[in-house]
DNA sequence: CGGCCCGTTGACCAGCATCAAAATGCGTGG
DNA sequence: CCACGCATTTTGATGCTGGTCAACGGGCCG
């Protein structure tokens, strides 16, 4: 965890369109960079937010990838998501005293920490800013909903393909290859994300490729057949009659 | 749904301490009665808010029950959780165009609702307003979560366990009695919550009777060994080890 | 009184977990 | 650069939990 560039500019911020800097009027971006948001690098592992510690920062994050968790008392983590570039962290914290989960970089990543006190200013002065906050802390609870209703409706094969399918979304979203991905996570942290044990998520992965919808070489995924993919999802969907 | 008392004072409301009118220095507090709160009543069954509509509030539960669901386009529901006095709904479509849940009385029931023209006055002009919608937000965060953890980790007698001790702390919280409740929804509600079909609520509750740690009377729950129900809990959450 | 939810119970079985073992990859230190 | 050790992944065999299908009773409302 070390400052590259303490007062690197926002402007040239390879996600800056996805940052709440590209919502203030153009007039006041330029008093946005004295609040001097600083990009860190974070090696894989290490832990950018800990459950337990206090509130600093809230993080975008510029490269790399980050899963987030929870540990329950008896040790057990449970995956709540994964983060990619764009994608901001520490919003479950926000003007909390201590951090509700654990965000570990699942490669060597870099992110752009805005403190707890510049944030409170923006928040007081811009309305703008407001309103992402909130709509940033609204798709979370959507994606946590959308997680439940997968859990609870799915079978295992369709989670695993809505998986590779939303990575395959998230991978297209950041400009990379849609039908070529790598994962970067273990299978174990897939199969807390999905409600599956290891041992399933790596049975239903070899089906699926035994299928030919998708080729896999160790984390790197290629889908085949993307359109009967979808059908699989939609198909299982309504594996039981609607009321 | 209709207006009862459309000028009532905020002061003699029985919510009135879980409302962010409570949040307010009271020298503003009757300037906040002039946005004129109304409070209204929705009989059993009827909608709150529809998945899809237009948002035009948020709410303020001030007695009853509701039950809130996202309901998937091939017709299946699945139920996010349980509202009851004191609770607010419809955070998760605040400033948003379409309401992206429903929100469904379980009991006759009367809230107090707040405009959305409202809420931005206040959130403009109060920061405490606004912390206190991110915190409202951050709590939904945090009880999906859980539902995540609980629905991945825990078998379905533990489950339902939970449930009834949650709705118990919840009737505990609203000064009711904490080892007699009735619960307001069906078994299919608690199922589409909890993950299972209505079948194994319907068994696991029966085992539980069987076992003497509840006593069951349609919907109304007696709680006989509430330790019991407990260590249930932590039994459960311990089956397999810690890494 | 009749129909419709709601809830319960039983019999059966599919799907996923569990247990076990081996192969492979990766990081670390010599 | 290589070797060792650990983590990760795969694959197989087996069993249990919870889902499925079916039937029935009871309460509520028109």
């Amino acid at each position: 965890m070390s400052a590259i560039s303490p007062s690197s500019l926002c402007d040239i911020c390879s996600t800056y369109p996805s940052c709440f800097a590209s919502r203030l009027p153009k007039s006041e971006q330029g008093g946005f960079r004295h609040l001097f948001p600083v990009q860190k690098a974070f090696r894989r592992g290490r832990h950018l937010t800990t459950q337990g510690d206090g509130v600093r920062s809230i993080y975008l994050i510029k490269s790399g990838a980050f899963k987030s968790s929870i540990v329950s008392e008896d040790g057990f983590e449970q995956v709540l998501g994964f983060k990619h570039a764009g994608d901001v962290i520490g919003l479950d914290g926000l003007f909390k005293e201590r951090q509700p989960s654990n965000a570990v970089a699942l490669d060597d990543s870099i992110v752009c920490s805005v403190s707890m006190h510049d944030i409170k200013q923006l928040d007081e002065r811009f309305s703008i800013i407001r309103f992402f906050l909130i709509a940033k802390l609204q798709n979370e609870i959507s994606e946590l909903s959308q997680m439940l209703i997968m859990i609870n409706q799915m079978n295992s094969a369709t989670r695993v393909v809505s998986f590779i399918l939303g990575q395959s979304e998230k991978s297209t979203q950041m400009g990379l290859p849609t039908k070529q991905l790598r994962l970067q996570m273990t299978r174990g942290d897939i199969g807390s994300y999905l409600g599956l044990k290891i041992e399933t998520v790596s049975r239903k992965l070899t089906e699926l490729a035994q299928q030919g919808l998708i080729k896999i070489d160790h984390r790197m995924i290629k889908i085949e057949k993307s359109q009967e993919l979808k059908n699989y999802q939609n198909k299982q969907l309504s594996r039981t009659q609607s009321p």
